[in-house]
DNA sequence: CGTTGCGTTGATCTCTATCAAAAAAGGTGG
DNA sequence: CCACCTTTTTTGATAGAGATCAACGCAACG
């Protein structure tokens, strides 16, 4: 079965003996979604969670003015929309593919006897809850925060040592970086040239930049 | 023992048995804080986490400039600081109440193997976690719209119908709620007056505000 | 190549923060 | 209950960050 050699690669399921990972398995589906197409929308009934498997999903809302809200970004291994396990009905929030991925879905149906057995599963969803709550109080703290320290907050946390120098490869699109760190695409367009003036940044290419220092 | 009878009001302990219930309450402790008294602050060792009896704290970050920011308010049968249960070495926020408040706290030591032993435990958590990741989501979101529609919304989710009214009673200084809604006071009072103007409220006194329709 | 969506640049506008100061409300002690 | 002090709230004036609108260049793609 493929599905179990994913599943063995996501925390949650680290705990599990062989033949409850074949349960989960058995009942779990893969499913390959293009970029851009949509994993389920807000207000569907919930009957699945997922997990990413491969690439990476955003988690957004749409506001009255139909403006996109990017909550948070999804990547291998993480849990998407497990509050479907804890009584919520219906997805509050929208998820759709930034890069064609690979997702695991897990119908509810059981999982929560499946928990019940394995306590420690429950630490495990729990302190994955833990780091998502975390993820969501920086955000709102950020929010309050200007967009140039925001922009600098984040081209920071994607950046990584190469070359003796520190650089931050955007995989995600402009419009979805604006949207994730609350602000628009042409903000974000002036804040980099402003940090590039500063001397704070290069931007080397369109999807490359170097921090300076 | 007074904490127990504290503690079966508490939805995350009504599942416990009498024996559990006098196992958790012989480590807890009842703590009075007075309003405006601090229950933990930001970096502290974390080592209980706490559940409101009676009253109503906030917690809060505070920025590099000094700025408070609440991220919830926490009432009657809330948890605070449950994370401390998953791994958090600190507290990641402040916590001050906002009236005279009685809280019990919990020392996270022993708890964990409590919840082992009683999975249904574990789920009460996490649909307590549930619920907190749904605020934090809506607070999110609602950061994007203007302070009109945040206090709005506000005024229409805190009240009640009373003698054929709609009437908020706001049981938070005006400074609170600016803070917990990302703003400051004097935009809140403008806001309330402008709100008064288009005859969508009727300030009827300094902490009641009845809704129109 | 036309089309379509993304990114950049320019110009403008408005919401909201901030500073300052007065007014009101709460507490406290006599 | 009053006088006094502190904190909160309100009001006014000002400035600035960032949203929005519009237009254009650019790359991807059928």
């Amino acid at each position: 079965m493929k599905i179990n050699s994913f599943l063995k690669n996501i925390f949650l399921f680290s705990e599990l003996t062989e033949t409850e990972l074949n349960n989960v398995a058995s009942v779990s589906a893969l499913k390959r979604v293009r970029k851009g197409q949509h994993v389920f929308e807000e207000g569907d009934t919930a009957t699945s969670f997922y997990a990413v498997a491969h690439g990476a999903v955003k988690v957004f809302k749409i506001n009255e003015e139909g403006t996109e809200n990017i909550l948070h970004v999804q990547n291998d291994g993480d849990l998407i929309a497990e509050a479907v396990l804890f009584g919520i009905k219906r997805y509050p929030a929208n998820c759709a593919a930034i890069k064609d991925s690979t997702i695991i879905s897990i119908p509810k149906e059981g999982f929560v006897d499946l928990i019940l057995r394995n306590p420690k599963l429950s630490i495990k969803f729990m302190s994955a809850y833990s780091r998502r709550l975390k993820g969501f109080v920086d955000k709102i703290e950020a929010l309050s925060n200007s967009v140039e320290q925001r922009l600098s907050v984040y081209l920071i946390e994607h950046s990584v040592r190469s070359k003796g120098r520190q650089v931050c490869e955007l995989d995600i699109s402009k419009k979805d970086l604006a949207s994730l760190l609350g602000t628009s695409p042409e903000t974000i367009s002036r804040t980099l040239n402003r940090l590039e003036k500063q001397d704070k940044i290069a931007i080397e290419s369109n999807k490359r930049i170097i921090i300076r220092q």
